[in-house]
DNA sequence: AAGCTCACCAACCGCCAGATA
DNA sequence: TTATCTGGCGGTTGGTGAGCT
């Protein structure tokens, strides 16, 4: 059985997208929805194929987009969600609302993909290259450890993903008031695999969005098609349930109205990872605190209380290593030999460095250093034996 | 100033899975 | 059950601009 084209290529343009294009698809889509996308260009007076629209408003046109450098937050949550999941871009998009996998994909192959690889360590595997420099333990117990989270988080994903599907069936009847607003819940959450933030605007999509108050209409701007302010389709005020991020994109506090919409949604703190979400928000912590904090619930649960001295002191070590791989003006030398000084030489150094070039961002470093040796901490001590999945 | 190389990123392509007739 | 449609995903390409010689 042969697969017909997306649509008939005869005639239709390719390549950048004109002002002009872009005005047509976002007062189309403003005004109706998207619909289906492959009638969509005949009605909004595109000659493009319905796929090229999509790609162009899911990666550029959308408001809920953020454009621009990244930051350490955002690398960090890439890194370490790519070590989990590999090339899922759209699985990892879906941790930082936004980003589009595209960008996230982008910016991980120009930059962090060389620079994993100019620190010997291996960008697909997220081992170091040269296993000879490694002991028994450490790091090749992390990448053992990370490949086993990488299973284990595939299994999840794909019960998310099955959960999501029912709980959208059963919640059909909320559907969505505004098409423009369906569209965006759509498109910010159609991945199938997420957090259980995710599965609320699965569950809920139709009264819940999230606003952020740093975007601007510039950050929108693209080098083919400049767009006017006028032409950003309001995202705000649509819904009756606002989450909404206050302040820079670095940091973020969060303002919660309505609990009770999402009581109502059935999700409860108890039950899912929201509430830790929230509190990771209201505690003024990165956005990617999230999962963190979810990472901690999973080492609480999963981590047995037998940690010893030797353990803590182990834990210690790793860190130092995840440090590392995260220092992004360290040079990009591995060392992890005990000819080379020992752990506790480039953690100081690491520390130092950054302490001394960062300067108010010293609690941030001791922050991000924190959370990354939890992650590492909980992959140490979570054994498939320890994982209530098995 | 011209030519070349490289990095970046928007956009395209092909494949896949789920939905639908 | 099968064929087809549709949306989504990940890999890749090609245009553009910056930097270097």
């Amino acid at each position: 059985m042969g697969r017909s084209p997306c649509c008939d290529k005869v005639g239709l343009k390719k390549g950048p997208w004109t002002p002009e294009e872009d005005q047509k698809l976002l007062a189309y889509i403003e005004e109706h929805g998207h619909g289906s996308w492959r009638a969509l260009p005949a009605k909004a007076g595109l000659q493009r194929c319905g796929k090229s629209c999509r790609l162009r408003w899911t990666n550029y046109l959308r408001p809920d987009i953020k454009r621009g450098k990244f930051s350490m937050q955002e690398e960090q949550t890439i890194i370490q969600l790519h070590a989990l999941l590999g090339n899922r871009w759209s699985s990892i998009a879906t941790h930082l609302p936004k980003r589009t996998d595209n960008e996230i994909k982008n910016y991980w192959n120009t930059h962090l993909k060389k620079r994993l690889d100019k620190m010997g360590i291996d960008p697909v595997t997220h081992k170091p290259k040269n296993d000879a420099l490694l002991s028994t333990e450490g790091p090749s117990k992390i990448a053992a450890n990370i490949s086993h989270m990488a299973q284990w988080e595939s299994a999840r994903l794909e019960a998310e993903a099955r959960l999501a599907r029912e709980s959208k069936l059963r919640s059909s009847s909320h559907s969505s008031s505004s098409s423009l607003h369906h569209t965006l819940i759509g498109t910010s959450a159609s991945s199938s695999s997420s957090l259980s933030l995710d599965h609320a605007w699965k569950n809920g999509g139709s009264t819940i969005t999230i606003t952020v108050n740093a975007t601007r209409v510039s950050d929108l701007e693209s080098p083919t098609s400049t767009l006017s302010e006028n032409n950003v389709p309001p995202i705000n005020n649509i819904t009756s349930t606002v989450i909404e991020f206050v302040g820079s994109s670095e940091r973020r506090t969060v303002k919660e109205e309505g609990d009770q919409e999402w009581n109502k949604l059935g999700y409860h703190e108890s039950s899912t990872h929201l509430g830790e979400y929230k509190d990771g928000m209201e505690n003024s912590m990165p956005f990617t605190s999230s999962l963190h904090e979810l990472t901690m619930t999973m080492a609480t649960t999963w981590g047995s209380s037998t940690s010893s001295a030797h353990e803590h002191a182990h834990v210690a070590e790793e860190g130092c290593f995840t440090n590392l791989l995260l220092n992004t003006n360290s040079g990009g030398h591995l060392s992890l030999s005990p000819e080379d000084g020992g752990e506790s030489n480039y953690c100081h150094n690491n520390a130092g460095s950054s302490d001394a070039g960062s300067g108010n961002n010293g609690d941030l470093y001791q922050e991000n250093k924190n959370y990354w040796n939890n992650i590492l901490n909980l992959m140490n001590y979570s054994s498939p034996s320890d994982s209530p999945m098995f």
